[in-house]
DNA sequence: AAGAAGAATGAAAACGTTTTCATTTCTATT
DNA sequence: AATAGAAATGAAAACGTTTTCATTCTTCTT
């Protein structure tokens, strides 16, 4: 079960191997046509299959790009990486993909193997925190291309921002608009980027029209708790809980804007079971525009990000530098026509506030 | 900006580069405890970072496994591959994505790639057609273990099958179990092994109750129309298309089962749009048991198989097979214990047929 | 017709490991 | 105390490429 090496089509082809390498692989060295086509044929004939790791460990380059979410099992995630497959796959090169739930020392491990496989580009999403592998990936010259919120940035990496701020302050405008003065607003424990950036904006948007900041409208938990199952989501359960706090501690509020649609979704979903109409008696809130919004009942208003957009743009962005990666000479500044800009999904689940101060229905 | 290789933290430490090789890797030639723990100690100093392309290049191993599924932006995946990542990560094992579309071409030319980069195993879902890389594949002994519906099967491959056949009757018994005898099905057009299975079982369930198959019932339609369309998955506008056709063309439908949660969304939504109730009018089911199906209005009735268990399963599977590689004295039986059952899940979306035979409202 | 420039080819070293085989060092048995 | 055997180490070849450098073969210019 030997393999078919560049020295069998050479021997085949009766020619030396350098020329073999030099129509196989992508060098620019001249080669006469004749026997280009016949070293063509010949590697057909024999099944020839480059091989990649040799290839690698010669040129120190290997095509492939390693990419790290928090979870594909998010639904914000598998429409990005889809993008980022489409024009991967479109220039050659193999996706890496890895999970780490945001934890420090999974991250860390995750880029240590792509360390090991001599990766040169790794793109990572929603990451807002840098490791000791991450630190020596990009001290060794690796292309680090980052996707967080408006307020992290990695030193030497090329950091495009998503500007969670203004995604809340949308949503909340939105609210605003409508007459909602008591929003409350669900979110994980603010130990990453995106979430600290969202209550900013939520804070902001209250802030511009003179509404007051009031920490009882505020739901925060740890995510920790029941990271344990992997076997779903927890964030639409989350939200179901959400919804029993809710109207034990600030009955009153009359819009919940939520981290995500999952949550939105499940805040929906508890209080249908408590015979709460929304947005009748509830306005609810979503983040994300994900796919099945559109077709809930009722459907929900949202803030969207065009994420396919969005992964296609980073892959191609990162594609490029790694193509061009000998010469560095360009800041890790990121062009600001970039940006895909994010926009507001009207939908059924918002409304005006409700007038009558009733509710209260443990 | 050079490598640290295995000779610099050998010269460092006085021994040879044998040595450093036998406890850097995963050799298990004996090496005596102060040199060991100094070649640890040194390799550490120098941040050391094993070349997994060497490596390979010479084992003619790599540790990462190629997964194929159609597409990861269909949500009965990220579930999946999240439950192969775990399995893998936790073996030390990196996982190349590749999301193909059920495309012939696209899938060997992904395949293609994966022989490339020397990748050993290949975990295939619901892809039912080989193509000539993925046999070529399996001749140089490379690994394929394939989850596909019942009455498929790769040769040379450990195949996996997943009772779509199954599937279908389950959910067909469900509902005719409420009473009904007029069970719409809208699936894609049958060039795809899991769709036929579930046509099969269909046909079987009504057989088995003595219900006579209806033609005019059975809806079907061609996937490539909108599939260039990669910004959202298409089954949900599919699913209401099929409302619009469905009330034209056999509106005494009671039931309507659908290939997938997705789609019986798009026709709740679609129903939901012309004011005709469900269940009380139509009783609508999908496939899957997605993670929004338990938090939708209604919520969904559906087939549901444990995702992430499976992909648990497979990953294991797989990483046994590789870690065993040189010995293939085993045939390509699967254990059947590793089937992982399917079950109802009975929620809102269907109940007992309407009795009036009215409706018709175009 | 001679020579220069360029095009096409080949030889061989290098990339960073693993592993076989040979050698040295140790331990235990007599 | 001698030696068999085991344990620990090292030297060197091999894995399949790419690429530098040297060489040969063309083709043009004068």
């Amino acid at each position: 079960m030997k393999n078919i090496t560049i020295y069998d089509v050479a021997k085949k082809a009766g020619v030396s191997p350098s020329t073999v390498s030099r129509v196989m692989g992508s060098s620019n060295h001249p080669v006469s046509e004749n026997v280009r086509s016949k070293i063509l044929r010949v590697a057909k004939e024999l099944n020839y299959i480059p091989n990649i790791q040799a290839r690698g460990l010669k040129t120190q380059n290997n095509a492939s790009v390693g990419v790290i979410i928090p979870s594909i099992d998010n639904p914000f995630y598998p429409q990005l990486v889809r993008g980022m497959s489409d024009v991967a796959v479109g220039h050659g090169f193999s996706i890496y993909l890895s999970n780490c739930d945001r934890e420090y020392a999974l991250t860390d491990l995750q880029v240590q193997t792509m360390l090991e496989h001599n990766i040169k580009g790794i793109l990572s999403v929603y990451i807002d925190r840098t490791t000791p592998s991450l630190e020596q990936f990009v001290e060794r010259g690796g292309i680090l291309v980052s996707l967080c919120g408006r307020n992290f940035a990695y030193p030497g990496a090329y950091n495009f921002q998503t500007d969670k701020v203004r995604e809340a302050e949308i949503a909340v405008e939105h609210l605003i608009s409508l007459g909602h003065k008591k929003i409350a607003l669900i979110i994980n424990e603010i130990n990453c980027q995106i979430r600290a950036d969202k209550l900013q904006g939520y804070r902001q948007a209250l802030q511009k029209s003179g509404i007051a900041f009031n920490e009882r409208y505020l739901y925060v938990y740890q995510e920790e708790a029941d990271l344990a199952d992997n076997t779903k989501n927890g964030d639409a359960d989350r939200g179901r809980a959400s919804v029993q706090m809710l109207l034990e501690r600030s009955p009153e509020v009359t819009a919940i804007l939520c981290m995500n649609d999952i949550m939105a979704l499940g805040v929906c979903a508890e209080l249908r079971n408590r015979k709460i109409r929304v947005p009748e008696e509830y306005s609810v809130m979503g983040f994300d525009d994900s796919f099945f919004s559109e077709f809930t009942n009722p459907s929900l208003t949202t803030v969207a990000l065009e994420k396919y957009e969005w992964g296609k743009t980073l892959m191609q962005f990162m594609i490029d530098r790694l193509e061009a990666l000998p010469d560095r000479s360009d800041s890790r500044e990121v062009p600001n026509d970039l940006l895909v800009p994010v926009h507001l999904v009207e939908r059924e689940s918002t409304g005006v506030p409700r007038t009558d101060n009733l509710v209260i229905r443990p």
